[in-house]
DNA sequence: CTATAAACCTGCTGGC
DNA sequence: TGCCAGCAGGTTTATA
């Protein structure tokens, strides 16, 4: 469920709630959660160590600890991360972390696709070594994204999913992204022009920091640190509203298969490639 | 490279 | 009410 901006608001929230508390036990309820090493090792690893710093990379939600090492935390398709009283329970509780403060840290996950790593410093690059550029830093320029984009003759929606291409883009966002620039999602990346590029790279930070700004969308399962629902479902334009009228021109939101994944797309906002496009060098 | 399918999992919805 | 098909915000791996 998470992308890019539910990972960024959680990380946000647990920055707020988290820096400076001490781990005082672990329990783990779904060992598959927990990856590359034994649970025993995990929960030595983690044991008395206080959290110094919250980051995020991609989809990666990453605590620095105050030995050095990193936990690693991806949610996947249904994950969630709920501050919670030490007494507290939930549902679909995978992974729990006593706090130092009364509290509880529980890791919810009903699918069980989510994983949870430890990682030492030299370990990072290489965790990370497949993700493409983070769209919101400064360096993240229409420039950047059309070199991403080069190369790839996919449709533009799959090359959008793609995290070695741009990183933290994910159904939802690759959607409203290319809603906003007025792309069609079948137009092959290769084919788009330096305006379209601009179009896009406005819409992918625009979806992207609009998301974060309402905590992000929350269509089931997403839920922030203290089980909220994200607010940015109200400014969601095109993803899931098939059959429902475009909030520009009326015209019903179409939805297609592409890629195995739903797209989503106004036929009258996102025109149709032409067919000369195909035999374009 | 690209494209597709299958895995990993559970729960919800809609149709009959 | 019950059953079944299809769908879900993600990623990795295997196969053409």
């Amino acid at each position: 469920m998470p992308e890019l901006p539910e990972v960024e608001y959680v990380a946000r929230q647990l920055r707020a709630a988290l820096v400076g508390a001490r781990i005082m036990r672990v329990e783990v309820f779904w060992p598959r959660t927990v990856s590359r090493m034994t649970l025993e090792e995990f929960a030595a690893r983690l044991a008395d160590r206080r959290v110094l710093a919250v980051g995020r990379r991609a989809k990666y939600l990453v605590l620095t600890l105050d030995n050095g090492e990193s936990l690693v935390i991806h949610r996947r398709m249904s994950g969630n991360l709920r501050l919670a009283r030490a007494d507290e329970a939930a549902p679909y509780t995978r992974v729990a972390f006593t706090l130092g403060n009364g509290r509880r840290l529980l890791f919810t996950d009903p699918r069980k696709f989510g994983r949870i790593t430890i990682a030492m410093p030299e370990e990072l690059p290489a965790l990370f070594c497949r993700l493409g550029p983070e769209p919101l830093d400064s360096d993240f320029t229409p420039h950047v994204l059309a070199e991403q984009l080069a190369g790839h003759r996919r449709a533009i929606k799959t090359t959008l999913l793609d995290q070695s291409v741009v990183a933290g883009l994910g159904n939802i966002y690759a959607d409203e992204a290319l809603f906003r620039a007025g792309i069609h999602p079948l137009r092959s990346a290769a084919s788009l022009t330096p305006d379209e590029i601009a179009a896009l790279h406005a819409g992918i930070q625009g979806a992207l920091q609009t998301g974060i700004e309402h905590g992000g969308t929350t269509f089931g399962r997403y839920r922030g640190l203290y089980d909220e629902a994200g607010a940015n479902l109200e400014h969601i334009e095109v993803y899931r509203r098939t059959g429902q009228p475009c909030l520009r021109c009326g015209t019903p939101i179409v939805r297609l298969r592409i890629g195995q994944r739903s797209a989503h797309f106004c036929p009258h906002c996102q025109p149709a490639p032409v067919t000369s496009e195909s035999s374009t060098v």
